[in-house]
RNA sequence: CGGGGCGUGGCUCAGCCUGGUAGAGCGCCUGGUUCGGGACCAGGAGGCCGGAGGUUCGAAUCCUCUCGCCCCGACCA
């Protein structure tokens, strides 16, 4: 491709819209324009590493066996209303009606569709397994697209869907796209982390994210290297840092106390003299309209994934001060658990064995010392408490941290989820019918793109992966109008070409200045500049990530590049 | 949906408070001089100031409504 044939609207100033990096150089870079908020033009430099990317995962998933598929975006109605999800996905879905007036919606994820074409094809244990997938676009109604391209209304996903007879069928289908994952971001270029991630109530249910480290993220995952562990916070566990003071020996019954306007734990704390480590908090949340009582140590959040996963329950919501005033007799700031009857306490695990601790009344003003869990109240114990940063890994010891990530696939074991809700069942050798079990796998192909920016660009503009970048090297002639420099880089570029390279000649006839700014700016990962050293048959190869040049003969430039694009 | 911010040539912004009929830089077009890191000179094109209504002799500017975009939160398959 030569430049001056190619639109490439680089801006010299970030757009005032764009916040975050990848948006402002996607935009600064002509790769993307806007045209309604979570609403994306993509451009030729953007189309062109949108169809890299969609050409490694089609590579990889084809090499795992999977079969590549085109399903319609416009779905109608009743194959929602068979799963429930035509209620359940609310206002995130788009709806539209026909002339007839019959209901129908963008898809936002395929499964439906996916088993009710399953459904009406496979008859036996012997057309199973099957691996299906295909590279669509999605529509989704977010309530707040944002961040440029990291969350949008309309994108690109290669949704993959695994049909078994048998759960060990299902475990390996998961794991071979756990595999091809992992190959496909790996060629991606990317740097990234498969993490646990939390499998909703369904149980039994395994998941793994694959999330790449950036600011611009929104997802939080704990990692600890030296164990080899990394689990998305509203699934991961860990120990604890151990109480700041030992608890108060002695069997001691419960003890009230005055505590004038002491609501927070920071001002229990300061009020007490005693470490938040020593105090019970309790917190009450109405899951799936009953009410519960949460305990945690005083240092503690709750996680409301984990609270979720202990009572079942799928809406979960902070209790109105009305409504605990009415259940407790006190406001918050003054709720503990002695005496309650009206609801479910739950204690978290970090809370077990502890004793004599401090905790509220539940009467305004007061609070009790010496409460102990069994034997002044009684709860049940569950894993309710969020990882925090300076705890450690439960098996080694090993501290965690916490880093922010964007999630760029996501791969999931349904289980009979929908092929029970939609009927798809086969029969098996004893013609007895079985219901098949599931998997769904996603990759959002815009966001490894996004991630790539996010990872890789300096003050001058992106640095592509080569492997995903629009182009594999630019060729750039000083001097475009002199006639030695122009025949060498087009012979350069037919060189190029015949190696299989993916090569763009910058013919335009612009200042060198500005034609090593666009290069650096869209990222394109090797430069072969054409320049004074010329009549020598001297050429200088730059790479765009470390900014380094050598130089090199007219005549390998070429070959050097395919080198260096081998790895 | 709650809170905040912003809408003025393609881009970044000034002008608004204190009403008098629109500016700068970059980009674009023409000509010339330049030419290894976003050149310079001269000339030029391009905007009913997001939209509607109101106040006023007169509105980019004041008032009301509305639409859009961004950020925080809520939400998030």
């Amino acid at each position: 491709m030569y430049w001056s044939q190619l639109y490439v609207p680089t801006l010299r100033e970030n757009p005032a819209e764009a916040e975050v990096v990848s948006h402002q150089l996607l935009l600064r870079a002509g790769y993307v324009r806007q045209l309604a908020a979570g609403i994306y033009n993509y451009l030729p430099l953007a189309q062109r590493s949108l169809l890299k990317i969609q050409q490694i995962i089609r590579e990889e998933m084809d090499a795992i066996g999977a079969q590549e598929m085109l399903l319609p975006a416009l779905n109608p109605a009743e194959v929602w209303k068979e799963s429930g999800r035509w209620d359940v996905m609310g206002d995130n879905m788009f709806r539209l009606k026909d002339r007839f007036g019959r209901d129908l919606c963008l898809g936002m994820t395929h499964e439906e569709v996916m088993t009710a074409l399953a459904r009406g094809e496979v008859r036996s244990y012997k057309q199973l397994p099957q691996i299906w997938y295909q590279i669509q676009t999605k529509f989704r109604d977010e309530p707040r697209p944002k961040s440029g391209l990291l969350r949008v209304r309309q994108f690109i996903m290669k949704d993959s869907y695994s049909f078994d007879l048998l759960p060990a069928g299902l475990d390996v289908s998961y794991e071979k796209h756990r595999a091809a994952y992992y190959k496909i971001f790996e060629r991606c270029g990317l740097k990234f982390l498969a993490v646990e991630a939390h499998s909703g109530a369904m149980g039994g249910s395994q998941s793994h994210e694959f999330m790449v480290e950036s600011a611009a993220g929104e997802d939080f995952v704990a990692v600890c290297e030296s164990a080899g562990y990394a689990a998305n916070l509203e699934k991961a566990v860990s120990t604890p840092v151990p109480p700041a003071a030992p608890d108060v020996e002695g069997d001691l019954a419960p003890e009230e106390f005055h505590t004038p306007g002491q609501k927070t734990i920071e001002q229990l704390v300061a009020f007490t003299g005693v470490p938040a480590t020593n105090l019970m908090k309790s917190v009450v949340y109405v899951c799936d309209d009953k009410p519960y009582l949460c305990l945690l140590r005083g240092d503690h959040q709750l996680n409301e994934a984990k609270l979720g996963s202990a009572t079942g329950a799928s809406d979960l919501r902070p209790a109105h001060p009305a409504e605990i005033q009415d259940w407790f007799g006190a406001a918050p700031g003054s709720l503990g658990p002695v005496g309650v009857k009206a609801m479910p306490i739950l204690l978290d695990s970090a809370l077990a064995g502890r004793k004599n601790l401090i905790t509220g009344a539940n009467k305004d003003d007061y609070h009790l010392r010496h409460v102990t869990p069994g034997e002044d109240f009684t709860a049940v114990t569950h894993d309710l408490r969020q990882v925090a940063e300076g705890d450690t890994h439960v098996e080694t010891g090993a501290p965690l941290k916490i880093v922010k990530t964007v999630e760029i696939g996501h791969i999931f074991k349904l289980g009979y989820k929908y092929s029970e809700s939609m009927g798809l069942k086969v029969l098996d050798q004893d013609g007895k019918e079985v219901t098949v079990i599931m998997g769904s796998y996603g990759i959002g192909v815009e966001r490894i793109l996004c991630a790539a920016i996010e990872l890789f660009h300096d003050e001058s503009g992106m640095s592509m992966p080569a492997s995903i970048a629009p182009f594999q090297v630019v060729i750039t002639p000083v001097y475009y109008s002199d006639p030695a420099q122009k025949e060498a880089a087009e012979q350069l570029y037919k060189e190029c070409k015949a190696l299989g390279i993916d090569a763009l000649l910058d013919d335009r006839d612009e200042r060198p200045g500005v034609k090593f700014k666009d290069a650096e700016l869209i990222g394109i990962p090797y430069r072969i500049t054409i320049g004074k050293k010329l009549p020598q048959g001297i050429v200088e190869v730059v790479t765009r990530r470390t900014k380094s040049a050598e130089e090199v003969t007219v005549a390998g430039a070429a070959a050097h590049i395919a080198q260096l694009l081998r790895g």
